[in-house]
DNA sequence: CATTGTGAACGCCTTCACAGCC
DNA sequence: GGCTGTGAAGGCGTTCACAATG
C-alpha cells in the first residue's frame, strides 16, 4: 500500500508522527540500526497495534520477523512531515514566551528557524533575541510578504492575538501557532492550532476533582500523550 | 438526566470546557444574561449540537426556547472543572519558560495559584519571580509534600524532565503538565498531560507539506482549536 | 415559535487477531 | 519463530433530526 495516490493519514496519526520521529532520532543516535513496532510503542508511550496502524498509512517498510530499519524509518517519517526542507518561522509578541519560543534549540534539529521576531512595545524594539532583532509588527508585513511558506506563532496577549492573527494572515503566512488564550476567525483557509496552557491545567483539574473518571493510559507503562 | 451517578464525560467534552468556560466569562462580563447553542458554539468555534451534547453530560441546565442563563451556566461549568476551589502549582524549570508561566496573569481568574519555583541551577536560586523566590530542586520534597492536590509543571529541558517527573511524583503531585518534549513514565497513577511546541509545529509543516489532506475547519467561519 | 435534549445513524479511529513473510 | 501489515470487529464521539417544552 506504499504509494495510493490520495494517502488521507488521520489525523490522530499525524500528530504521533512528531513522536515517532523523536524517539527514532534517539535511537539512530544511540547507534541502534532496528526497532520493532514493539519497542517503538514504548518509546513513544502507545501501543504496537496504534504503531504499525500508523506506519502503515506511510507505506510498507517493515520487515516480517525483524522490524523497521531506524534510519531508513526516520527519513520517510521526516520525509512525510515535511521536515525535509526548512521551515521559517516567525515570533509576534516578544514578551516571556515570546523569548523562550525564539530562543529554543528545538528549531534547529527539526528543520524550523526563527526569522523574525515582532512586537508593538517601542522599548523592545531593535533588542536582540537570539541573534535577531525585535522589529515592530507594523514591519510584518514587508518582512514576510517575501517568504514562500512560513509560519506564524502568536504568543501576544489575547486581546491582541485576534489583530495580530489578521496581520499575519494577509502577509501571507501558510499556518498559525496560537499561543494566546482566544478563538481566532482567519479570513482565509489555512492551518490553524492552538496551544492553551490554562486549558491543559483546567482539564487536569476536572481530572483530579472526578477520580471516578478518569481514564488511565495505555499500555506498558503510565505514559503521557 | 441531571445526576446520574457516574457522570462519564467523554475526555473532548473535558477538553472543550475549559473554552466554554472562557466564552462564558466574556459573555458575563459583557453584561450578556442568556445565551443560545448557536451563540455560544460560535464563541467557542464550534458547533452547535456539539454544544448542547456536551452540556447535557453536566446536566439538563437549558431552557428550550430561551438558552443557558450565562451566569447559571458558567458557576456550573466552573465547578464541574473544579475551578471552584484553589488549585496550587509548583513550577520546575526556571528558564525562559518557567518565568513566562510563573508570570502568567492566568492563573489569578482560574483559581491556580503558582506557590513554588524550583531550579538546579545555583545562580538562579534566590531570584525572584512574580513575587516567589526560586528554590533549589533538593527541596522540592519539604515544599511540595504539605499540599494537598498539587499540580506540577514541568519546564526544564527534556534531558532531565523524567528525573524532575520522578521527583514530582515522589513528592506527592496530583498531577503533571509537561512542557518537556519527552515522553515520561510516572510509578503510579496520576494524571499527566504533555504540551509540546515542536509537535504541533511539525503538525503545521505536515499539513501545508500536504494541502491535499487538509482537515477544513468546521462550522461558522473558518476557526481554531 | 425558538431552542433544548437526545435517541439513532454515521463515521472514524482503535484494537484485535491472524495470514503472510522473512 | 518472530514480526509486519491489514481486514474485520469494536468502541466512541459527532452529527442529525425531531419530539418535547417554556
Amino acid at each position: 500500500m506504499a504509494d495510493r495516490f490520495v494517502r488521507r493519514i488521520p489525523e490522530p496519526t499525524v500528530v504521533r508522527l512528531p513522536v515517532y520521529q523523536r524517539a527514532l532520532l534517539a535511537l539512530s543516535a544511540g547507534g541502534v540500526q532496528t526497532v520493532s513496532s514493539a519497542e517503538l510503542a514504548e518509546a513513544a508511550g502507545v501501543n504496537a497495534a496504534k504503531v504499525r496502524k500508523d506506519l502503515s498509512h506511510l507505506g510498507t517498510y517493515g520487515t516480517p520477523g525483524t522490524g523497521y530499519d531506524v534510519n531508513f524509518l526516520l527519513g520517510q517519517v521526516r520525509r512525510e512531515l515535511g521536515l525535509d526542507r526548512e521551515w521559517q518561522v516567525v515570533i509576534v509578541g516578544m514578551g516571556n514566551l515570546g523569548h523562550a519560543l525564539a530562543r529554543s534549540q528545538r528549531f534547529s534539529t527539526q528543520n524550523f528557524r526563527a526569522v523574525a521576531l515582532f512586537d508593538i512595545d517601542p522599548d523592545k524594539i531593535g533588542e536582540e533575541v537570539a541573534g535577531l532583532p525585535i522589529r515592530h509588527i507594523s514591519e510584518l508585513q514587508a518582512v514576510v510578504g517575501g517568504i514562500s511558506r512560513s509560519i506564524g506563532v502568536i504568543a501576544s496577549p489575547a486581546s491582541v492575538a485576534q489583530d495580530v492573527c489578521n496581520r499575519l494572515v494577509e502577509a501571507g503566512v501558510a499556518a498559525i501557532l496560537n499561543f494566546a488564550p482566544a478563538i481566532l476567525t482567519v479570513s482565509r483557509p489555512l492551518q490553524l492550532r492552538q496551544v492553551d496552557f490554562s486549558v491543559e491545567l483546567q482539564v487536569l483539574a476536572f481530572y483530579v476533582a472526578h477520580p471516578e473518571v478518569t481514564v488511565e493510559p495505555e499500555d506498558a507503562s503510565l505514559s503521557g500523550l
